[in-house]
DNA sequence: GCTTGACATGTAAGAAATGACATGTAACTT
DNA sequence: AAGTTACATGTCATTTCTTACATGTCAAGC
């Protein structure tokens, strides 16, 4: 169950509501999972049950912080390191760069260009990010991560400039 | 709907049978999207009953071949070309490393020496299917896919490695 | 002749995810 | 004072996916 683990994570890296977890998932781990509120409000609550997380505070607007157990830190520690990943992907941006290639260049070019730019975008975006971590006064514990994406994106951009001259 | 387009896609390569077709996923699409056959035989009567796909002949032990249609390739194309890609991901190894800046070294190391052997063993079989391919008579249309994914892995391998080494 | 494994197709229950519906509060702007 | 936007939490119907159940054929080896 990725959700749930993905969920105490971004808890063990700070407490937060519901809907700023929700946040939270988009904003860094948008490249590897999504959850919308509509999962994340009954998973929090499951999470609870199981002794995994707790409210720790409530505060305006009925909103509610919750924090990692210390049961829920050691859910997550035996998570990753003693369960067998599911190396099983869903990336349908992926999937459309594999059967472009069943298009005529004609159609295909416009859809390799408007690729190139969205990961042009994203590593943009990453950058900035990565900016913004660095001028925090601690460095973030997932800085690293940020790295690789940083790595990634020229090597896919750079494929993508040689199909459009390929093509 | 990713899965109706991928199994159109696969059809565009080849006609083949839904037991084929189950494996083809798992064999060229494993990184990029995962269905099991539970799924592919009702899609495909699906696929029928919208004009995208049809039975092109029928073999020993009850097989059906299935072939796209004049109307399933349009569909496709359409979908390439004109729809907005859904950019959500799910990938559970992203995650795990992601989180796994959470833990502390002595249990971080272990867990990146799996992920490096696995994305090594990966890189392996796809440069056995890259050398497959170029076997073959005549060039397989998605080849320059795999050249993708063979740049891909070293960079996660190296990244994975100095992790190892600052850890 | 028998067994095993690959080929081959289906269904069904339950879990997970999506998208829409629904409600209300607090802060800021005009 | 009214309006807008961001904050905040929930539920529910539908769709999608997983896992298990269920059945049968054909080829190869023993």
């Amino acid at each position: 169950m990725s959700l749930r683990h993905a969920l105490l994570g971004l808890l063990t890296v700070n407490p937060g509501t519901g809907y700023e977890l929700t946040q939270r998932f988009d904003r860094s781990l948008s490249n590897a999972w999504h959850a919308s509120h509509s999962q994340i409000y009954p998973e929090l609550a499951r999470l609870d049950e199981a002794g995994f997380a707790e409210v720790v505070s409530e505060g305006a607007r009925g909103s509610r912080t919750w924090a990692v157990t210390d049961a829920g830190r050691e859910e997550l520690r035996r998570w990753l390191t003693e369960s067998e990943p599911n190396r099983s992907v869903r990336n349908e941006g992926a999937v459309r760069l594999f059967l472009l290639t069943l298009l005529d260049p004609a159609d295909r070019r416009p859809v390799l260009e408007r690729e190139r730019a969205h990961i042009e975008e994203e590593h943009r975006q990453l950058r900035a990010l990565a900016a913004e971590l660095d001028a925090l006064p601690e460095p973030a514990a997932f800085r690293p991560v940020i790295d690789l994406a940083l790595r990634l994106g020229p090597v896919m951009a750079e494929w993508m400039t040689e199909q459009l001259e390929d093509g």
